[in-house]
DNA sequence: TTTTCTTGTGTAACAAAGTTACTGAAACCG
DNA sequence: CGGTTTCAGTAACTTTGTTACACAAGAAAA
């Protein structure tokens, strides 16, 4: 990939080359994940800044007994704040990144990253305010988790989907783990949903029939 | 106070005033907190970085509709992750900070805050460190909170307390602000724990009576 | 002291969500 | 085509959250 399509994609990035940033891009390292694999496991020790270019990453933390709860999801433009918050404590992972595509990512080097950090005043911002984003990120996500309606998560979870891609392809599986309960709480409330007329099921696929419903209850109390 | 005191309670100022932070420790400003009174509330803009010197503080967030869960507690030596985010990022509080007792505190400016931060090394990985060391932390609660039944939670938060002051003072609204639960289920759970014989309840206190089986429950699936 | 008020606790009844234990259907693959 | 894997449906039960009270302990006032 050229550098300029690498600026495209992170504008910020162009400032800090002509900052003297070139050392920056020179130590960048691109690399591609297929669907399904790990970017970083737990307990993996973090080397690199990690910076998305395309496609989807799920980062996420799985319990002993096996239960998933989605953290927040990379795409393009991204850095990972967690990655980055392990790479400034010098911590492993907490978490679990997968590609739930084709991933296009960039990775920094901890070394150049932090020598970037101390010396380049622009990337400082950029890295400090991810930082921020993603804390806020966090805490609006426990919140959410401790106090919403799970018919409600659900609602807005389909419909963020459906705005990517109508009918939305995902299984019952798939949308427990995002939203860290059970599979079998995901098709009832489906179920229900379609019950309504909200909704119409296909295996493996869902499709919104009711948009006005649908958005009422991701407003619900 | 004498500067002798803050290098005694935060070791590593000490390091930070040799290297030539002399600065650092002449901005900062000392406080005082009654119990109950709040260092920041959501939505106030962020102006100082927080070190606790005693006392203690609780870091929570609220509901739309009232409910109370509690993100950390802060306690002498430690540094709000909360505030350091959001002076990184220049964002508002997402959450507010209560004294549980009265507390000493001390405050350094935004401005010396950052240029401390891009001058001292040393300070700069403290800082890093609390912030790696916050966000594990949140990620920890949100799996808790995700994954872990409320009678080991409740049993866990007990031990905690009675490790500190035994028999426990404390009412059990306080215990479900804690959760973020609510009180009728503190209730209900504990009432169970006392037919147990596992503890034994008054009026605003709790004394652990089985400290085995109390052990036992945090320990639960 | 007795009365009044505030705060803290108990509990029942029901709703929502998580768990266990299955069943059967749809898609995939040889 | 048959066999295998993946996905979805459902019942029964447990745990947790919600609503709506009653009552009790301690503090304050009369």
């Amino acid at each position: 990939m050229k550098e300029s399509d690498l600026f495209e994609k992170y504008p910020g990035l162009l400032e800090f080359y002509h900052l003297g940033g070139s050392r920056l891009v020179d130590a960048m390292r691109l690399i591609t994940v297929k669907p399904g694999k790990a970017l970083y496991q737990h307990g993996q020790a973090c080397e690199h800044y990690l910076l998305i270019l395309s496609g989807s990453v799920r980062v996420q933390k799985l319990s002993e007994k096996g239960q998933v709860i989605t953290l927040y999801h990379l795409v393009a433009g991204r850095a990972c704040e967690l990655t980055t918050t392990c790479l400034l404590g010098g911590k492993n992972y907490p978490a679990e990144a997968v590609a739930e595509t084709e991933v296009h990512a960039v990775l920094i080097p901890k070394a150049d990253f932090q020598q970037a950090l101390a010396e380049l005043p622009d990337f400082r911002n950029f890295v400090f305010s991810s930082i921020d984003k993603g804390m806020n990120e966090l805490i609006g996500l426990l919140e959410d988790v401790s106090f919403g309606r799970m018919d409600s998560r659900l609602a807005r979870r389909l419909l963020q989907l459906a705005d990517a891609a109508h009918p939305i392809a995902v299984t019952h599986q798939d949308l427990a783990e995002e939203l860290g309960t059970a599979r079998e709480v995901i098709s009832r409330l489906l179920k229900g949903f379609e019950r309504q007329n909200w909704v119409s099921l296909r295996r493996g696929h869902i499709e919104i029939v009711d948009w006005q419903h649908m958005h009422d209850l991701t407003q619900e109390t």
